[in-house]
DNA sequence: TACGGGACGTA
DNA sequence: CGTACGTCCCGTAA
């Protein structure tokens, strides 16, 4: 025997534990405030974390049925006939176990056509041939045939899941007197219950045992049945065909394609965040505890955090005004103050661990002039959504400084796809602490106002310190250099607004009512009767049972009447009607969005949207109310929409301001390809130099369409675009786009190198990183659902490149705000479009605000290549763009 | 009245 | 079978 350690791979069959665990503990002592029951997640949870203790397995799995149906009930439409219907209390179980196992990181797996015991049988082959210790742990007999010198079963006993009984090869022999390969033989004459497979009637595994013994195997069995006497060996003639059956059918499948690598299934460190995330939503208090220990002695080097106190006693708010709340926020430092709007006026609460005041404002009042003061001092504060209570502040006619924390910001940036949008819900996730419930006499008890604002404030102050806590270095800088800096900036943004020359958008509305009719009367025309051209569903009426035109490409409930296979349609298959229903698209889309933006201009001629800092999980921007980051540019009916945005009299003119390529600069910077980090720095064209290079021709002969398709090509990949798409995209034949992508990698293998490593970094961490440190979580890396996976590995490769991108233009706002605070200028920045900065720009500050401006963005980042900006001035947005 | 799907605008 | 968003409209479910 060697002394080197032989990993251990646990393979879990997951559907015959979780209902295991789901009849040995009570369905109704285990359920959530929603009612969801967890009974069968929690024992499966809890035995599981006994096998992380005692076994320490290296590797894990858990394999799950997809349904009923597998090949097994193709032959045997009666296999598992007996069983009743599952019981709705377990049904929905499931799904979440799954979650939670891959909130801990825990890989799960099934596969369409077989049963888990099969993708058991599977695992264990390929992990025993690997040289693992295989562990398999299932509560279903069949999988005893697995057993060997490398595959040991645990196997429930009788009462749940609590206890495991060990089968190696000898223990099977000693229980039922064969060797483990042989057992299927006997439940093939014994026959199966459960499984609805009637054995041999008159033989028991007693007769089994002896006849496999006897003749050494079931086939031989058969084989001679005539030597077998009196009335069982009638029975077994008569019967053979059913033992036969019932053998086909109980052996395991060793080699379904299963799309994964055992190391797939290596444990790595827990992220004890999502697990905790998960947790709470389930309600699982202790087990979490158990989790959090395991996490904690299995990542020696990440000693485990000390445990949280016991919840503390909320302090009961006293009522201040004055001087003695100016003593009060003297004395306790970095609290979290919480401004409730509500109808009665102004309720302010302000609190600390242990301390808490409270009282109605009324901002400019004597009695609150020392509060009014603190506020608007640096003095350090904690809020939640501190964008928000900055503006309710200065609708009252007070700043706001200080801003030292967001627990919104703090809870968005560990969990980005899922922040939590009320306090009620981030304090459940980082404290497990529910927030009362605020006066039930209350006449609108509505969900944002449940319980005092002191009370409140005393949630956030804990919640925000639990979320930064957990930060990594690079998070918490993310967060203080970035995030926290930006929320000022953004409400001056919003707070500004953009000015909108109304008039001549409501002329351009105008205009566009009479277009949509005539057209809409033309497609009406066209096919002799009145639709809604707004309904797909009358389209699909009109196109495929009325014209009787080819199908197009399917969609959930129909077939697709898109842009793109309207015009493919159009090519096919000309039809008047497709004419104008295209058009009448379009110039519909405009008029809608003409009218939203008039609708949206405020009494002071602007439009003041909401920059929703937490709104992309990739650390973009989102805009809202209305989205002014969709804005049509690329028609010259949307450019048109553009030149309504205007800048105010007071000013000059307008400045836009935009990033060129920055994604694929972050690409060259992240990939370090050595050709395309030339590509930049030659100062050429880049997509003439890229086609250049793949096609080996000169720069100055790389045609139009050459250019194009290498432009369509560099896009995609930070998008994850694959041959088939590019070759949809661009009209081109599958091959060709193949032979573009191949050629491609050739001259720029770096970039090829750095997006598998993307993907290969984030399986491994379960998370991707931008250049400065932000992370995204990607739990379905994990996921055995392949659309899901790859959805996320697609998701994964862009992240680090939009993600770069939004870090990127972050800083550079922070820093232009900053300098022209500094330079005392009047001119103002008024809107982010991801790459893009707009300026309403005063009399005489054009050059030093040009400087400010260019230098900042460009200095924002240091790339192995330039950041290049282009800088466009005009009266109105599309006359400043370039 | 609420919600998902389809379609489409931007970076 | 290309990432990230928000908004509109429709049609259906409550």
């Amino acid at each position: 025997m060697s002394n080197t350690h032989q990993p251990t791979l646990m393979i879990i069959d997951g559907h015959s534990l979780a209902f295991r665990a789901f009849y040995a503990l009570p369905v109704d002592s285990f359920q959530t405030q929603t009612g969801q029951h967890t009974n069968a997640i929690h024992g499966f949870i809890a035995m599981l974390i006994n096998l992380l203790n005692n076994e320490k397995p290296d590797a894990l799995c858990v394999a799950f049925d997809i349904s009923r149906h597998s090949f097994r009930t193709e032959e045997y439409p009666e296999y598992k006939g007996t069983r009743g219907e599952t019981p709705s209390e377990f049904k929905g179980q499931i799904p979440l176990l799954q979650e939670a196992l891959h909130s801990m990181g825990i890989k799960t797996l099934e596969k369409e056509n077989y049963e888990a015991d099969d993708i058991l049988a599977t695992l264990s082959a390929r992990g025993a041939a690997a040289d693992y210790r295989v562990l398999v742990v299932s509560g279903d007999r069949d999988t005893i045939q697995l057993v060997d010198d490398n595959v040991t079963l645990l196997y429930p006993s009788k009462q749940g899941v609590s206890e495991l009984t060990r089968y190696d090869a000898e223990k099977v022999m000693e229980r039922y007197g064969v060797r483990p390969e042989q057992y299927p033989e006997i439940a093939a004459l014994v026959g199966e219950t459960s499984d609805n497979l009637p054995g041999v009637p008159r033989v028991g595994e007693k007769t089994a045992v002896k006849w496999i013994n006897q003749f050494g195997s079931l086939e031989e069995i058969l084989r001679r049945q005539d030597e077998i006497g009196g009335k069982v060996g009638e029975s077994l003639r008569e019967n053979a065909h059913l033992a036969a059956r019932n053998r086909r059918l109980n052996r395991l499948v060793r080699d379904v394609e299963l799309d994964v690598q055992l190391t797939d299934f290596t444990l790595g460190a827990m992220d004890m965040d999502a697990v905790a995330e998960m947790f709470a939503k389930l309600e699982f208090r202790t087990l979490l505890q158990r989790v959090a220990k395991i996490a904690g002695t299995e990542l020696s080097h990440d000693p485990a955090k000390p445990a949280e106190p016991l919840a503390p006693t909320r302090p009961e708010a006293k009522l201040l005004i004055d001087e003695e709340l100016g003593d009060w926020l003297a004395k306790n430092p970095s609290p979290a103050v919480m401004i409730c709007e509500g109808l009665g006026g102004l309720e302010v609460g302000v609190a600390t661990e242990t301390a808490s005041v409270k009282f109605d404002w009324q901002p400019g009042g004597r009695d609150y002039s020392q509060f009014e003061q603190w506020l608007a001092s640096d003095e350090p504060k904690v809020f939640f959504d501190a964008k928000a209570q900055l503006e309710i502040a200065q609708r009252a006619g007070v700043t706001v400084g200080g801003i030292a924390g967001d627990a919104l910001l703090a809870a968005w940036l560990l969990r980005p796809a899922t922040a939590e949008k009320n306090i009620a819900d981030a304090a459940m996730r980082f404290l497990g602490e529910q927030v009362p419930e605020g006066d039930p006499n209350q006449l609108v008890p509505d969900e944002g106002s449940v319980a005092d604002a002191a009370t409140l404030a005393w949630y956030i102050v804990r919640t925000h310190e639990v979320a930064v806590s957990r930060f990594e270095d690079r998070t918490a800088e993310i967060y203080f250099d970035i995030e926290l800096p930006l929320v000022s900036v953004l409400a001056a943004l919003e707070t500004r607004g953009v000015q909108i020359d109304l008039p001549l958008l409501e002329a351009h509305q105008a205009e566009l009512k009479d277009r949509v009719a005539e057209l809409q009367q033309r497609a009406f025309d066209a096919i002799g009767r009145e639709v809604n051209l707004s309904s797909p569903k009358q389209l699909q009426e009109v196109l495929f049972e009325q014209l009787d035109m080819p199908k197009t490409r399917k969609t959930k409930s129909g077939f697709t009447t898109d842009a793109a296979a309207l015009a493919d349609l159009q090519h096919k298959n000309p039809h008047p009607f497709l004419d104008a229903l295209l058009s009448h698209r379009e110039a519909n889309k405009m008029r809608q969005m003409v009218e939203t933006l008039i609708k949206a201009v405020s009494d002071d001629g602007r439009i003041h949207t909401t920059l929703v800092q937490t709104g992309a999980s990739t650390g973009r921007l989102s805009s809202t109310d209305p989205n002014l980051q969709n804005i049509p540019v690329r028609s010259e009916e949307g450019r048109r929409i553009r030149e309504a945005f205007i800048y105010a009299p007071e000013f000059e003119t307008l400045m836009t301001a935009d990033y060129s390529q920055i994604e694929m600069r972050i690409m060259a910077d992240l990939s370090q390809d050595a050709g395309l980090i030339e590509a930049f720095n030659e100062g050429e064209d880049l997509h003439r130099f890229v086609g250049s290079r793949i096609f080996g021709v000169a720069p100055a002969d790389v045609t139009n369409e050459m250019r194009s398709k290498v432009k369509a090509m560099s896009y995609g990949l930070a998008y994850g675009l694959s041959a088939f798409g590019l070759s949809k995209q661009l009209g081109i034949s599958a091959a060709e786009a193949k032979q573009l992508m191949t050629d491609y990698f050739e001259r720029f293998g770096g970039v090829r190198d750095y997006l598998r490593a993307v993907v290969d970094q984030a399986k491994r961490d379960t998370y991707t990183e931008t250049i400065f440190g932000r992370q995204r979580p990607f739990p379905e890396l994990a996921s055995p659902n392949r659309i899901l996976r790859e959805n996320a590995e697609r998701a994964a490769l862009n992240a680090p490149i939009q993600g770069s991108a939004a870090d990127i233009i972050k800083r550079a706002m922070i820093a232009v705000e900053r300098r022209m605070r500094e330079a005392d200028l009047t001119s103002r920045m008024l809107l982010q479009i991801h790459d893009e900065l707009m300026f309403e720009v005063a009399a005489g500050e054009w050059d030093v605000l040009e400087a400010i401006v260019r230098e900042e963005m460009a200095g924002a980042a240091d790339l192995a290549v330039p950041l290049e900006v282009q800088v466009g001035q005009g009266a109105n947005w599309n006359a400043a763009a370039h």
